[in-house]
DNA sequence: CTAGTTGTAACAGTTAATGTTACTTCATGG
DNA sequence: CCATGAAGTAACATTAACTGTTACAACTAG
């Protein structure tokens, strides 16, 4: 089950706002896109508040409450989502560092360390190659 | 501690051999990697194996056993290596399906989907582009 | 037959994602 | 002023994966 959705469900919420809104209501709540979602409202909670920290979202509380975004669906890309939501690197290095005596572990850590660093480079220009108005037209378009 | 370091490792114990073998020695064994990469041997054993099914290494039993390559490092790429070890995609789409009655619930997962295909091609096409003789070149450069 | 190494099962510990319950905090509308 | 509805958040359970470890069977060169 652990799969890592984040990025996927990150996407689902704010795109999921940025319709209603277009649709003429004010505010999303956690409820309505937690049932889009088919998962529990305090996920959906979680989530955007990682992505109102990076602020792409915003909340009101009390009576009349919920979520809105905080920029047009056209200028946030996938990549703003995955900077909000995801931490780390895809890869990693050694778990405990290897034998410095070695020739090989000595010098490897910094030869996978430059080879991870251009998959993140080319991740990222993927991502950012895609905006959330995208998305929705494509989802719209396959209707 | 539970990074994905897979990659690493392999790569790192597959570099070792092929350093080991080139150094005049006919096979190395899980003890001697499992020093440099500085874990413990079982580990080494269970990725040499996978490595193994996918026809880059080689082991034999008994007496004076060991793993070798089965390919030249030149002819090894990380991508061969990731395609090895590594069996999932990065990202995954819901948990559980969305709600089929909302459009975006519909519609998202297919758009997506080929998100994450775009991703997948872009981390292979840069992961093809080193070979382990590549990582060795460099790790000797360093040293 | 012995010794050394692979092959593999079994288990513990850690981390992370996900889901759930329960409660507090807050602001709007009556 | 108060009742209502939703966010904010803590706490916990479940599941899964990675890593590490122990133990032992299987195997083969000498």
């Amino acid at each position: 089950m652990s799969a890592n959705s984040r990025l996927t469900i990150a996407v689902h919420a704010l795109t999921w706002i940025g319709l209603y809104q277009r649709r003429g209501h004010e505010v999303a709540t956690s409820e309505q896109i937690a049932t889009s979602v088919n998962t529990n409202p305090v996920v959906i909670r979680r989530l955007l508040g990682e992505l109102r920290n990076a602020g792409l979202a915003a909340s009101r509380r009390g009576a009349g409450a919920g979520w809105t975004l905080s920029r047009d669906l056209a200028s946030i890309t996938l990549l703003d989502v995955y900077d909000a939501v995801e931490p780390g690197l895809i890869f990693g290095l050694h778990p405990s560092v290897p034998d410095p005596e070695c020739v090989v572990g000595h010098g490897i850590g910094p030869v996978m360390a430059a080879v991870y660093n251009g998959i993140d480079i080319a991740v990222r220009e993927e991502l950012a190659g895609t905006t959330l108005e995208d998305v929705l037209r494509d989802i719209l378009k396959a209707a």
